[in-house]
DNA sequence: TATAGATTGTTAAAAATTTCACGTAACACA
DNA sequence: TGTGTTACGTGAAATTTTTAACAATCTATA
C-alpha cells in the first residue's frame, strides 16, 4: 500500500509496538508473526499487519516478523530513529518526575533544557540538568538546538509556556495540563490527560454495576 | 436516542466537556451553545449534540446548554457525580507526583492509601497519606474501601501489583507503567502511556519536514 | 525440485464513527 | 398572540476504521 492519510490511531498502535518489540528483543526472540504481536498488544492480527502496510513491507510471508529489522523499520517510519532536542517548560511535581524518568532518553528524547518561571527554582539541579528562568528560553533553546517542547505548567500558565515554545522555534509540543493551546498550524500539539483515564475507568465500573457484573 | 453502546471516543471527548464547562462555571458563564462548546475542544457541533444525546437530552432548543446544568448532567453520565475511593501502588516519582498533585481530589477522585514494596518507603508520608507495605494492600484496601488503583510501579512489577489490587477487591485500575497487564473481565483497565504522545510528535514533526511545511 | 505448511500483503466487506441537513422546540419581542 | 431567530436532537449520508478472506510467497524437507 504504502503512504496515503495515516489514521492516527495507527500511530498510536504503531507505538505500542515499538513498546512491545524492545521487550521482545531484549529477551533475545528473534522473529514474531502478527498473531503473536495482535495477542501481546490486545488487537487483530490484520489490525497489525494493514498498520505496517501504510510504510512499508517489513515481514516475509511465511515466517513472520524479523523483530530487529522490524523495530528498526516502525522507528524510522515513526521518525524516532534518532535522537529530539527536548525542553521542558514547568519543572513541578511532574515536570521533576519527567525529568527524572530514564524511559524519555531510552527512547531517544533528550532532555536538554528545563525551565520554571520561580525564582525558587531557578538554578537548582534536577536529573543534571539546571534550571532556568523561562525568560531565558527564547535565546536558550536556538543554542541548545531544541525542537520539541513539553508544557508542565498550571493550565492558566499554558498559553503562555506554548507562546514562549513558539518563538523559541520549537516544531512540536507535548501539553500536559489540561487545557488547549494555540498555536500555528505547522506545530504538531499532543495533549496528555491523565484524568479522561480515570473518568473512563469510573465510567466502566459503573456501567458493569449496573449490568450486574460485580 | 439514549443508550445501546456508547463509543470509547465519546467518553473521552465526555471527558473534555467536563473540564471545559469546570472552566466555564467557574468564569460565570450561565449557557453554552454546541458551537461554543466544539469551538472550545476542537470537535464538530454536532459530535457534541451526537455525544450527549446517548445520555439524554440536556440542551434547550434556540438557547444552548446551562452550564451547570449540562456539568451536573454529564458527571451523572459518567458516574464522577460522586467520590470515588483510589489506592495507589508504587510510590516512585510519578506517583509521588500524583498523590501531591490536587487536581485528583478536585475531581472527586480520593486517593485514600499508598503502598510500596521498598522497606525506605514505608511508613513515609507524601501528600498527608502514610505510605504503607504493599502486603498490607489486601488487608486494608476493605477497610479503606478502595475501587479504584493506579499502578504506577516500574513495568516488571505491574503484574503483581495488579494481582494485589485485584484481590483486594478494586473494581478498576488506571496502569501507567507500559505493560500490558492480565485481570479478569469484569475489572476496568485503562493504560495511559504518555510515550506514545511524543512518538506522534515526533511523527508529526517529520511529516510536516518532508511536507515541506517547516 | 516438488510439496506441504505457514504467514504475509492486499482487496473487499463489514462495522463504527463522524458529519450533514433539517424538522422541531424554545425564546424574545413586537 | 404571532413571528422571526436560534440552536437542539436525530435520521440519513459520508467517511473512516476494523475485520475477514485469500492469493502470493517464503521456508523446510523429502
Ligand atoms: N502532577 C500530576 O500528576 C498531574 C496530573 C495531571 C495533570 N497535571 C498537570 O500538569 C501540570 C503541572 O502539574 P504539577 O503537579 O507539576 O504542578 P506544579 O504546580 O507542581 O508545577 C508547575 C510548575 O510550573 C511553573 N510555572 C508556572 N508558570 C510558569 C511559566 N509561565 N513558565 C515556566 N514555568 C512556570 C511553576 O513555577 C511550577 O514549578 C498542571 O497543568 C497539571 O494540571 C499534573
Ligand atoms: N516518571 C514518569 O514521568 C513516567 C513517565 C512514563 C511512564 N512512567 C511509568 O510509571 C512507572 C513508575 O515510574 P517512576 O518514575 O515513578 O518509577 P520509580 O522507580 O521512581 O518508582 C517506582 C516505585 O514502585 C515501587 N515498587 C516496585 N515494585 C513494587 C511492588 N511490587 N509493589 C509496590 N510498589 C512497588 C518502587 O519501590 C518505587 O518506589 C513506571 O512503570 C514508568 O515506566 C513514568
Amino acid at each position: 500500500m504504502k503512504s496515503s492519510r495515516i489514521p492516527r490511531a495507527t500511530i498510536q498502535r504503531l507505538a505500542s509496538y515499538v513498546q512491545i518489540l524492545e521487550t521482545l528483543s531484549q529477551e533475545g526472540e528473534k522473529v514474531i508473526s502478527s498473531e503473536g504481536l495482535a495477542r501481546a498488544c490486545g488487537v487483530n492480527p490484520s489490525q497489525i499487519r494493514k498498520d505496517l502496510a501504510y510504510f512499508g513491507e517489513f515481514g516475509v510471508r511465511g515466517v513472520g516478523y524479523y523483530v530487529q529489522d522490524l523495530l528498526t523499520a516502525i522507528k524510522q517510519s515513526l521518525g524516532i530513529d534518532r535522537v529530539w532536542n527536548v525542553a521542558m517548560v514547568g519543572v513541578g511535581n511532574l515536570g521533576r518526575a519527567l525529568l527524572r524518568h530514564k524511559i524519555l532518553r531510552k527512547r531517544g528524547f533528550m532532555l536538554v533544557g528545563a525551565f520554571d518561571c520561580d525564582p525558587f527554582k531557578i538554578g537548582e539541579e534536577v536529573a543534571g540538568l539546571e534550571v532556568y528562568s523561562s525568560k531565558r528560553l527564547q535565546e536558550m533553546a536556538g543554542e541548545l538546538n531544541v525542537e520539541i517542547g513539553i508544557i508542565t505548567t498550571p493550565p492558566k500558565r499554558a498559553q503562555r509556556a506554548a507562546n514562549y515554545l513558539v518563538e523559541a522555534g520549537v516544531k512540536g509540543i507535548v501539553n500536559f495540563a489540561p487545557v488547549r493551546i494555540d498555536v500555528p498550524e505547522n506545530i504538531a500539539v499532543e495533549y496528555v490527560d491523565f484524568i479522561h483515564h480515570l473518568f473512563s475507568v469510573a465510567f466502566n465500573i459503573s456501567l458493569n454495576l449496573s449490568k450486574g457484573l460485580i
